[in-house]
DNA sequence: TTGTATGCGTTATCAC
DNA sequence: GTGATAACGCATACAA
């Protein structure tokens, strides 16, 4: 068996039991076959003779023989990793994706190399090309952004499948998993019009990412159909957030706002402490993104959300399927490049006149 | 057969990917130089002549050339990789350490490779086993049960570095960086006693866990310190709470309920609102867990605030340290096994008997 | 200081 | 069917 861990220093008083690193050639050996053999045995590639192979599998059980990796990889097959590059893991959104590609890709007997940019986008192409120094066999993609020229470029060149999330990467040929972010935005626009809302104002914390922008776009669709004026408002923090209801307080029209994402819903429902107005009394809102207690706050949030899990278990399963497709790289092979998910939109009291007491969960899909 | 999701069907795997990467080998020809020499000059380690040494950056430079991670591994270097074992991603508090412990991988020039039981703890020694078929140099493991003797015996056999989250590891002379659960649970207890509560209850969700055992300890430590009697209730559901507070409902005693993490917080608030009685007048109640909203709840939570981010810099911290100090366990290396970080207690509206309008952070540690 | 040769654990290509 | 043997890319003991 491989090396022992002996040469135990006598200051060790627990003895560590060398750790089961049992080798291809220690299963040969037990089983009295050559290397050889037993490789092909265990991967179940070429022939071997029913006996031997009982013998083998027998022996590598015994020693709890798994091969290595970093051997299998380097000799050139599969590394047995994909990669996720997120802005950051503790965001809601894309920890409930990381945790569904996780899953999947450990179905697949895979397992999932992460690496944040903690939200500066600059660091992602950088942080896919350690990915690939370790051999990853594919990529998922989290980006929000807008590809720049070098990531496009990058991404047209990686050598492996990637799939986009949040995004899509269409301009570099990769596919991706969206919601339609536009769509929803219009939707819940309509919405807000529909329970009598005419001042509608788009509540922005990053208006240069890409959903952002997308978002903008639906609810200005949305007004324009209705013949409303768009409005629209960059929040980067709780103070603007403030002065934006402060400005808002004439208490003659119903206001209602459409904010962009959860951070910006934050800063909201804080200024409205703040400034102790309350919904759906002083004004009305939507947010997107779904949050575990949003039915609980003082007044549940009418929300969109975005069906998380789902959007990592299909971009994880579409990676997989190109990854065995065996392409060298997953541009164009097939013919949709974006998969496009059902967002819904959870319509609780923030949003309508008489605000339900318990937490309605109509929700229709966009 | 049922095909769960997610599950690729391998039709064929024939196909292998081309990796046209420069290699060392391409450094070397470029540089004029020998395989060995730019080895050396790469790795910064054994002499080599200062022109041959810029002659073989330069070349690598313009190959932009890394290392193949697998072949480093494969030669019995480090893989540069570190895992880490959770019980689910999308967690609260086990994303944020997740976090934190990738960007201090980072830094130090490693990969985090993720591995998460989806909360069936029986999977955690499988879990860890996977991690190191891939040479990880060193584990993060968080695991808030007790250690089962497998586990154990596992833990003390694996020849690389572990450090433990939430619970300790010390039985498998394993360290690891936690809080003081009991003494953080005594604390919010005494809040509640000084606050005029005498009948308080220990609401607990999964009292097996190591972490619930010893909130539970701690809350009676207090409770027998104030002559009270201890007085704890299973609620593994949201029907059981309402139960709970239906028990309740006498109001005669004024009841304050101590509820041992964020999800029980949730059934809890969600009974409330279900039995239209609200905080603190029908009842007070302090959770273990902060989470962004906390203070915008119709009444501001208290909770028992857990410092993630430092949770998982600190562990992370630790592991590479051991690394670095490259014995092949970490065993009794260093007197204290149990790093004990403080837990803060942020008194917001639901324990005290006027909740002040806004979310009042005064914080005061355990 | 530099180069040659060897081996890490696997898989694949050959002969047998 | 089976078994030697050669790579995979890198690091290093040993020579030069």
């Amino acid at each position: 068996m491989a090396r022992e861990v002996g040469m135990v220093s006598a200051s060790d008083r627990n003895v560590s039991i060398p750790f089961d690193v049992a080798k291809l050639e220690d299963v040969a050996r037990k089983a009295g076959v050559s290397n050889a053999t037993a490789s092909r045995a265990l991967s179940g590639a070429g022939k071997v003779s029913d006996t031997a192979r009982r013998r083998i599998l027998e022996a590598a059980k015994q020693l709890s023989y798994t091969p290595n990796r970093s051997a299998q990889a380097l000799k050139g097959g599969r590394s047995g990793m994909i990669g996720m590059v997120v802005p950051n893991l503790s965001d809601l959104f894309f920890a409930s994706c990381v945790n569904a590609v996780e899953a999947v890709a450990m179905r697949n007997s895979s397992l999932l190399v992460v690496a944040a940019t903690h939200d500066r986008a600059d660091r992602t192409v950088d942080a896919m090309k350690r990915l690939l120094d370790h051999r990853v066999d594919g990529l998922v993609l989290g980006c929000s952004e807008y590809l720049t020229p070098l990531l496009t470029r990058t991404l047209r060149a990686l050598p492996v499948p990637v799939v986009g999330i949040d995004a899509p990467l269409t301009k570099a040929g990769r596919p991706s998993v969206l919601i339609d972010n536009s769509a929803a935005a219009q939707r819940a626009t309509e919405h807000l019009i529909a329970n009598g809302y005419q001042r509608i104002i788009s509540v922005q914390v990053e208006p240069t990412l890409y959903t952002m922008k997308e978002r903008q776009l639906g609810y200005e669709r949305a007004m324009r159909d209705a013949g409303l004026t768009p409005e629209t408002r960059h929040v980067p923090d709780a103070t603007a957030a403030q002065a934006l209801l402060r400005d808002h307080q004439d208490g003659r029209t119903r206001r209602a706002f459409l904010v962009g994402n959860e951070l910006g819903a934050r800063y909201m429902i804080g200024a409205a402490k703040q400034l102790s107005l309350s919904m759906p009394k002083d004004f009305a809102m939507v947010s997107f993104d779904d949050f575990e207690l949003a039915g609980f706050l003082e007044t549940p949030l009418t929300v969109i959300s975005q069906p998380t899990t789902l959007i990592g278990e299909a971009a994880a399963t579409k990676l997989f399927r190109h990854m065995l497709h065996g392409t060298a790289a997953n541009s164009d092979s097939e013919g949709e490049l974006e998969t496009i998910l059902e967002a819904s939109l959870v319509i609780r009291g923030s949003s309508i006149c008489r605000p339900s007491p318990h937490d309605s969960r109509r929700s229709t899909h966009t």
